[in-house]
DNA sequence: GCCAACGTTGGC
DNA sequence: GCCAACGTTGGC
């Protein structure tokens, strides 16, 4: 079983928006880089475990447990020709971008992302190596039981 | 708004 | 295939 992180913009996707989420569950739309896509599409199992982040808002954090909770499909917003994740070389005979459902396991208090540069046991974790822009991260096992604890 | 860091694009 | 220019991310 493995450990993720996910980023996701309050502003666009939240915690309190998955808590509202039919079935609590959210197809991952919109990632448009490869090395996050091949973690979804080749690496995600359902069952592993997630931390929901979220990133460029006022306090940025640690804001939910989920799930993955389906294997790799194409992600539809590909193809919708006005939207803004919209890949023109994307065919639905050959798609590009990858997702995986992710379900809630909890919403939990905020572990903003200063509190987490103060644990000492997670100063490997990538999200806070210098530069790291990544949307989706390994998470090691420590790294997670260390984040469970500290969420309580 | 700034800027470091990184990914992508496109000319050659 | 190289690499400069450009765009994006995301914390501060």
């Amino acid at each position: 079983m493995a450990y993720w992180l996910m980023k996701s913009e309050p502003a666009e996707f939240s915690i309190d928006d998955l808590v509202k989420a039919k079935n609590q569950t959210v197809p991952w739309f919109g990632v448009r880089n490869y090395l996050a896509r091949n973690f979804m599409r080749d690496q995600m199992k359902i069952g592993d475990d997630v931390l929901f982040y979220h990133s460029s808002c006022p306090e940025p954090g640690i804001a939910g447990r989920a799930l993955v909770s389906s294997p790799a499909y194409p992600d539809p917003t590909q193809f919708e020709k006005k939207g803004k994740y919209f890949d023109a070389k994307a065919t639905p005979e050959t798609p590009r971008w990858m997702l995986v459902d992710v379900k809630l396991a909890k919403k939990t208090r905020l572990l903003s992302l200063a509190e987490m540069r103060s644990i000492l046991s997670l100063e490997e974790m990538v999200i806070l190596q210098r530069g790291n822009r990544l949307s989706i991260t390994p998470v090691k096992a420590n790294e997670w039981k260390t984040i469970i604890k500290l969420l309580g």
